[in-house]
DNA sequence: ACCGTAGCACTAACCGTTAGTTCTTCGAAA
DNA sequence: TTTCGAAGAACTAACGGTTAGTGCTACGGT
């Protein structure tokens, strides 16, 4: 599964990579706004065209890892210890992106999202679609349908928690406040919850 | 103040009262991707650059009145009868918020904004603009420092109960669902203040 | 060795958006 | 009232992201 998956797609992953990587290195040398899609796909030496069926627009390019991010926290609801509850699983995994997006590898990249407009609405985006699939995981694990209020609030909590932990002073401690916040509102859920039907979360 | 404010800015404000108009009756028509910013312009008799000098974007045309949700959620904070609480004040005006637009009315006009990506796109980008500024609002009715994590926090929850009880079955159960887990949030940071401080939240 | 297809290049355009400039019209000072 | 400054709006022309439409080439299975 992981040996050599044939040679075509390993020469798609490396185009795909070789312009990742090319667009990355001329968006922190000269901003993002200056660089063009025109730009990018000479100096990677591929075609306009090619980058776009590699990435579905421009800001993409950025957000890269847009995917990884996605299914780690989905995997940190559906595949934790079975006795691990939920709310400190995700406090956890919180806490390592926020790590590996604030270390001096990261630091540029997020600096340039913080300051091109269409980067953080491209990021505004994304965190609906995070949430989502996020509350669809927790729903799941849950035993409870896809679309109960309580879930998609939960993590919608989740993901401000990452953006603001993110861009906060002392990004460590902040998760850990907000966490605190989140699982006092998660309380109040499983009160109402045993409340009405006699069952309750985790 | 609510006198003839002078033939000019009427005409300016028709102007815009217009092409605000003419785009939205067009967008439910057509869709809203069918329908271009030179047919807008056409339909309302200006030129494609007057559009632009009324609305910064062509998914402005849709949000015509983000600046009045800013400011009623700024306001609720900041004018508020002295011995309100915070949070329930905030539920009121988010329970406001989200009727107004389940409406009859409304709702075409968010279904079109649900069904495209790029409206979507713009809407997560006014989330954070929202929220910033409510966190500020409430940082300063509180005396804190602007940037506080807990006021921040708070205030992304805050509108992330409008965008969650906007969709959900029934609006106005979910505010109410939505506020109950943001005032036990909001309890947690009072407990943490009055702990580190001996001081406490309102 | 052979063929189907996936990946990529190229052209040409569409669409949102902006800069630069000119024309018109309103508001107020003289 | 006359005049002048300024603001709104028009027009042209372009830039940059994005998308068909169309072949060509090289890989992978038969």
């Amino acid at each position: 599964m992981t040996v050599p998956p044939g040679r075509r797609e390993r020469k798609k992953a490396a185009t795909r990579q070789k312009i990742a990587d090319t667009a990355l290195r001329l968006f922190l040398e000269h901003g993002y706004e200056a660089v063009g899609i025109r730009d990018v796909a000479a100096e990677a030496d591929v075609a306009v065209t090619t980058v776009f069926s590699h990435f579905a627009a421009k800001e993409a390019l950025v957000f890269e890892q847009d995917a990884d991010f996605e299914q780690r926290l989905t995997q940190a609801v559906t595949g934790r210890a079975p006795d691990e509850p939920l709310i400190p699983a995700l406090r956890h995994e919180i806490q390592a992106l926020v790590r590996h997006c604030t270390g001096d590898g990261a630091a540029p990249i997020w600096r340039m999202i913080d300051e091109s407009p269409a980067l953080r609405e491209y990021e505004g985006a994304m965190r609906l679609r995070h949430a989502e699939s996020l509350a669809t995981a927790i729903a799941a694990d849950l035993g409870l349908p896809p679309a109960t209020t309580a879930c998609r609030t939960i993590a919608m909590f989740v993901i401000d928690a990452f953006s603001l932990a993110r861009e906060a002073a002392d990004p460590e401690a902040a998760v850990d406040e907000i966490f605190s916040m989140i699982e006092a509102a998660w309380e109040v859920t499983r009160a109402e919850a045993s409340g009405a039907r006699g069952s309750s979360g985790r």
